[in-house]
DNA sequence: ATAATAGTGTCTGTCAGACAATATCTA
DNA sequence: TAGATATTGTCTGACAGACACTATTAT
C-alpha cells in the first residue's frame, strides 16, 4: 500500500426514478455552470467532510427534491472514477437510486426551470447527459428493473395505499410488457409479506371500488415475479 | 452543488474468494504499519491518478495475488465512506469482489507470512478485521451467495475444465446446503449456456471417470438455481 | 472383490401461463 | 343504461423435489 494518496473529489450522484403519466421518469437538473453548461445532468454533489455516503445521498435527495428519506427507497447503486470524466479534476462519484411515488411538485429549490421529469427511455435515445450520466441511469434502470422482480420494491412508485392495479402498472411501465391482471393478482397476494390488505377500498381509478393495499414487511420475494 | 470539495483518499478494496479444501476462503494480508498494525485486513491500495476503478482493483488484484484478470471474476461490489473509518484521514474505498478457482501459490508478493487463506465463516465469526473490512466481506459473502443462484458464476471457482460434482461442491461450500446430484445434474445441463461439454473425461476425482465441461457464454442463468 | 465416484429415470405435487365472465361503481 | 374498472376460477403443461440403482474406474 503506497503512502501516496492522490487528491480526488468525491461527489454524490442520485437516479431518482418515478412512475408519471405511464411513463418511468428520471429527475435531471440543468447544469449552470461548466463544464457542459446548459446540459442536463443527474442531480448530485460534493461529499461533506462530516457524511457517510448515504447521509450525501439523502441530503442531495432532500436539497434537490423536498422528498422525504423516510417515503422513498434510496441505496447505493455503484461508483464511476474515470480519470478524465470530469475535466476540471480527479471525481469519483457514488451514485444513488431513488425510487419514488409520483409528487406534485418534482422541481428544485432555485428556479422551476433548472429541474424536470424526463421520460427515462428518451433520455437514454438521446444519449446527451453530461459526463457518465448516461451510463449511471442506464445502470441504475437496469438495476431497478431485476429489483422489481425479486424484491417488494414496486410499491416504492406506488402512494402510501395503493390498489393491485396500479401496482400491476408500475410492473408494466418498468418492464414495459403487459402482465396478466388475473395471474399477477394472484402472485403478488401470494408472495408472503409482499401486500398486506387495509380494509378500505377506493374508486379514483373509476369503475368498481379496488381494495388498497400497504407495503409488507418482507424485503425479499419468495417466489420472485419473473419477466 | 457546492464548489467547496474536501479533499478525500480513494483506495480499492478486493475482497478475493475462493474454494479450498471443501471451504469458501478469502485473501486476507496483515497489515504492516499503523493503524490496526498486525491485525487483518483486505488487500487493497490507493487509487492511482492516471487509473479507472476497474483498472486500480485488477492491478491491486495482480499485485496481490499474482492472478491475471482474464481468469478470475472481477466486479465492482460496493463504496464505504463513514467519516471516521480511518482515523488518519477522510478515506472512500471502493471494494470489488474477486472469485477465483483453488490456486497453488495464494501468497503475496513480499513476504508469504503477510498475506494467507481464511475460512470465511471463521473470519467473520472472529469479527477482528481492520477498519470496516468485516461489513465489506460480509457484503462480499452475500453479494456471492446472491450471483451464484442467477448467473454461471460458480464456474468462475472451477478450474477451466471441470466436472458437474466439482461444479456442485461450490453451491454447497458457498451456500452451505446439500444438493441432490441428479436435481442438480437436470438443472445445470438444462440451463441454456451454462455449461459446454468438452467431450474428455477425468478420473482425478477418483471413481467411474466423470465427463469434462467448460462454462457456456450465458451471462444469467434461465431458469435460476434457487437456493 | 471392494471401494469410490459418476451418471441416470420416474413419479407427484405445485406453480405459471392462458383464458372470459361477472361485479360494482360513476355519469 | 352505458361505460369503466376490479375481481375471480379452471385447465393444462412444465418444472421442482424426492427417491435408488447401475456403470466405470483404481487398488
Amino acid at each position: 500500500m503506497p503512502s501516496a494518496h492522490p487528491p480526488v473529489a468525491v461527489t454524490v450522484d442520485l437516479v431518482v426514478l418515478t412512475v408519471r403519466d405511464e411513463d418511468l421518469q428520471v429527475l435531471l437538473v440543468r447544469r449552470g455552470e461548466e463544464p457542459h453548461l446548459g446540459r442536463w445532468a443527474l442531480p448530485g454533489g460534493f461529499l461533506r467532510p462530516d457524511e457517510d455516503l448515504d447521509q450525501a445521498a439523502a441530503r442531495e435527495l432532500r436539497e434537490e427534491t423536498g422528498l422525504d428519506v423516510a417515503r422513498v427507497h434510496l441505496e447505493q447503486l455503484g461508483s464511476w472514477g474515470a480519470p478524465d470524466r470530469d475535466p476540471r479534476m480527479r471525481t469519483v462519484t457514488v451514485a444513488h437510486l431513488a425510487l419514488a411515488p409520483d409528487l406534485p411538485a418534482p422541481t428544485a429549490g432555485t428556479d422551476a426551470a433548472d429541474a424536470q421529469w424526463r421520460v427515462v427511455a428518451d433520455v437514454l435515445a438521446e444519449d446527451d447527459l453530461a459526463f457518465d450520466h448516461g451510463a449511471i441511469l442506464a445502470a441504475g434502470l437496469e438495476r431497478a428493473r431485476a429489483k422489481l422482480e425479486y424484491t417488494p420494491l414496486a410499491a416504492a412508485f406506488c402512494p402510501a395505499d395503493f390498489t393491485i392495479s396500479e401496482l400491476r402498472r408500475v410492473y408494466e411501465v418498468v418492464w414495459g410488457t403487459r402482465l396478466d391482471p388475473r395471474n399477477f393478482h394472484r402472485k403478488v397476494t401470494g408472495a408472503a409479506g409482499f401486500v398486506v390488505e387495509t380494509g378500505a377500498t377506493t374508486t379514483r381509478d373509476g369503475g368498481r371500488p379496488a381494495r388498497l393495499f400497504r407495503a409488507g414487511d418482507a424485503r425479499t420475494l419468495h417466489p420472485p415475479l419473473l419477466r
